[in-house]
DNA sequence: AGTTAACTTTACCTTAACGTCAACTTTGCG
DNA sequence: CGCAAAGTTGACGTTAAGGTAAAGTTAACT
């Protein structure tokens, strides 16, 4: 099993090892020590780009804490639990698909405006085919 | 041309007057007044709901008010002006892009999930065909 | 005219998510 | 051994994005 230094962790992803050690500090990954040394599991690996993920999709640590934690392969077999985490996961699912149409939305006013834009150039090169295109 | 008012957007956006005032104070929106009283106007509101777009997806309002004001209809002639909001419109479709796979990803693990705790479910009924799931 | 409700400004408060700095240990290495 | 580099804890600082409370103004009703 992979074992990784914070170092390591913190230029694979391109965090400060601050961020690291508040993830940890938020329970978010657990790594063990030797001695004083935080080591970090695959595990650990894992749940950091996952928080990264989240992150980068706008949630707070808070509901990245939990959207973590239902998604660990270490899921309880109650029944009860496992309900309310398909509920959970129905939830989150509406979430995303609710940003891909943000998305999509603002996608489509970018090409928008780049293709007046492109127009708007074009125009403009008639009108001056020399580098002089201030008229007057 | 309709106007609105703050209790209008508020309700219409779900937001509190105060995050209206804070955007008109960062520039995103500029009501004009009748006495003393905010008037918002058509472009008002539709800068408002691209502004809450950015909000969902992450973004600061910093860079809200960069993007909003791109793709303001009253664009500049100037090529130069032109040829550097393509640049930045190329950008923020890679950084959108870049958000449409992490939601991919994790839309996938979501399935993933869900599909395991369907299998657990479903083994757990077999074992236990009447209410009482306990052994023993 | 009086008062109630909505709106305003000003100003200070709060919370999240780290940044930064100081004061240690620990570890590799010449 | 000596010391520089990397790691640690603890504490306080900072910034963004609003919340909240006070004090005043205006509009609308009765």
């Amino acid at each position: 099993m992979a074992n990784y230094s914070i170092q390591h962790l913190s230029k694979t992803y391109d965090v400060t090892p601050r961020t690291i050690r508040f993830y940890e500090d938020k329970g978010i990954i657990s790594p063990t020590r030797q001695g004083v040394t935080r080591v970090f599991s695959e595990r650990d690996k894992v749940r950091l780009e996952l928080a990264l993920r989240g992150r980068r999709l706008g949630f707070s640590v808070e509901e990245i804490v939990e959207i973590i934690d239902m998604y660990d392969p270490e899921q309880p077999g109650d029944p009860q639990q496992l309900l309310y985490l398909c509920q959970k996961i129905r939830e989150h699912r509406k979430l995303l698909i609710n940003k891909i149409n943000d998305i999509a939305y603002t996608l489509n006013l970018m090409d928008e405006v780049e293709r007046k834009a492109f127009e708007n150039l074009a125009s403009q090169q008639k009108n001056a085919p020399s580098e002089i295109s201030t008229l007057n």
